[in-house]
RNA sequence: GUGCCUGUAGCUCAAUGGCAGAGCGCUACACUGUGGAUGUAGAUGUUGUGGGUUCGACCCCCAUCAGGCACCCCA
């Protein structure tokens, strides 16, 4: 391995098997997405700075955004989220479009952070999310599209649940307390820290920006207060629609819930690894009422969340739950070449059976035939067909069924057919 | 951006500062019309990279790159 160039950073090389993985994953998205009735849509991979630059939180765009020059003098970001350039793209056609917008989304971002297990510099996200209407139903629903992928890849409410909040009820409470809306950004930081630190440094922290003790106590109570939700009619309806939606295992009411994102303006909710080795947040969302017309549209209400391939990849390693029959065979069928006199034949029984509607290699060398059943062995084919000498003359094909070693012979013309009853039986695919 | 740990054959890992190894895998042959099993033989490497210390460095020191862990932040 001398003298190979080295990938960049924090990226990842899909071989086939990953490969096959990703599009497992996608199709698993695509399944639960289109359950619900929401299309697919992608956006650039490259836009520009100024899309970010109004809410997407400094941390994500001075620090761990990629950002260069084209060679035009342009200020480019390689996309580290969805959620602004689909703002952009339904305010351009915002008199066009057919509301409420359910779309969803699979594609590469990019991140410039220190690379560690869950967390690379490029990876690939699931964006799902609906514009236009600003109910408790549709947030509901969004939810709901998660839960059911959540449940189709086999996770259950003991290990992934999805937790709930909503900021205008934090804001209530924050107001309730006397703390000024200036200060809430960083008691909202303050809170998303409280399981990293000691309780003792935790509120010594909170004091430290200046909560004084009637609001530090008054906002341990509200994190304590698992019936907080019933205050909020919000939340109350949104609870009413996971319960008809038959989903209340799956998501619960948690005060601490607060997400980073500036542009999340109604409910939030976070995925959580409640028994894995994981223990953090796999995929977050919410309701962002503001965000059109901050990049330039008219007011739209938008909820929407998005789920990352890498984390919950991890997640599904540590149950047991990746899938294991994914298929990574290039092809059932294997044509080998006896010798250089029987190449035309071999072609071209490869190309009937193509005809046919069956995957086919043909082996691109005269080689011993030894090797030739040694690869197909190696790729998985099912079966292997020769054409020998004796095969030419009588207009026939020997077939291996590579699973048993059974060998028949029949006519080039009955091939294909025979081929589909081998590959019929029950078996790899 | 910060701190700590790690880097040896394709993979998993050994090797007190004194000739760089094992298992698995790989290749060939036994098997000149057939894969898996078995046996025999073989090839594997600038010890991540670049410097330094030393008679001598996989080992010690410095730098750098990459991976992992913890911050930060988040998917």
């Amino acid at each position: 391995m001398k003298n190979v160039i080295p990938s960049v950073k924090g990226t990842r090389d899909f071989y086939p098997e990953q490969m096959a993985f990703r599009t497992w994953l996608y199709n698993t998205m695509r399944q639960a997405a289109e359950s619900f009735g929401f299309q697919e849509w992608e956006a650039p991979i490259l836009e520009s700075i100024e899309l970010y630059a109004a809410k997407s939180g400094e941390e994500l765009v001075k620090k761990q955004s990629y950002v260069f020059e084209d060679r035009g003098g342009d200020e480019i970001t390689l996309r580290p989220e969805l959620t602004p350039s689909l703002a952009r793209v339904v305010a351009q056609k915002q008199n066009e479009l057919t509301f409420p917008v359910r779309w969803w989304s699979f594609g590469p971002f990019w991140r410039y952070e220190n690379p560690q297990r869950g967390r690379t510099r490029e990876f690939f996200q699931w964006n799902v999310d609906m514009l236009g209407v600003d109910t408790p139903e549709a947030d509901a629903e969004l939810v709901a599209v998660l839960a059911t992928f959540l449940k189709q890849v086999g996770l259950n409410p003991e290990q992934v649940l999805i937790l709930v909040n909503d900021r205008r009820l934090m804001d209530r409470q924050f107001e309730k307390f006397g703390i000024p809306a200036g200060q809430r950004l960083e008691v909202s930081n303050w809170i998303d820290r409280r399981e990293k630190m000691k309780p003792q440094e935790w509120e010594a922290y909170g004091r430290d920006f200046g909560l004084s003790g009637d609001q530090l106590a008054n906002l341990k109570a509200m994190l304590a207060d698992k019936q907080l939700w019933q205050e909020s009619q919000e939340l109350t309806r949104f609870f009413a629609a996971i319960e008809a939606l038959g989903l209340s295992s799956f998501v619960r009411f948690d005060p601490g819930i607060v997400r980073g994102l500036l542009y999340y303006t109604g409910t939030v909710f976070e995925a959580w690894d409640m028994g894995g080795v994981v223990k953090r947040s796999i995929l977050g969302g919410g309701r962002y009422d503001n965000l059109l017309a901050d990049v330039g549209g008219e007011p739209l209400p938008a909820v929407g969340f998005a789920m990352g391939d890498v984390v919950i990849e991890l997640v599904l390693k540590d149950y047991g739950l990746l899938p294991k029959d994914l298929n990574v065979n290039p092809a059932p069928v294997l044509v080998t070449v006896f010798d250089p006199a029987q190449q035309a034949a071999s072609l071209k029984i490869a190309a009937r059976l193509r005809e046919a509607g069956l995957n086919v290699i043909c082996y691109p060398q005269a080689v011993k035939l030894g090797k030739q059943f040694k690869y197909a062995h190696r790729i998985g084919a099912r079966v292997t067909v020769v054409i020998g000498p004796d095969e030419a003359e009588n207009g026939q094909a020997a077939l291996k069924e590579m699973v048993s070693g059974g060998q028949q012979l029949v006519d080039q013309q009955d091939a294909a057919e025979a081929i589909r009853l081998i590959l019929a039986k029950p078996g790899a695919s």
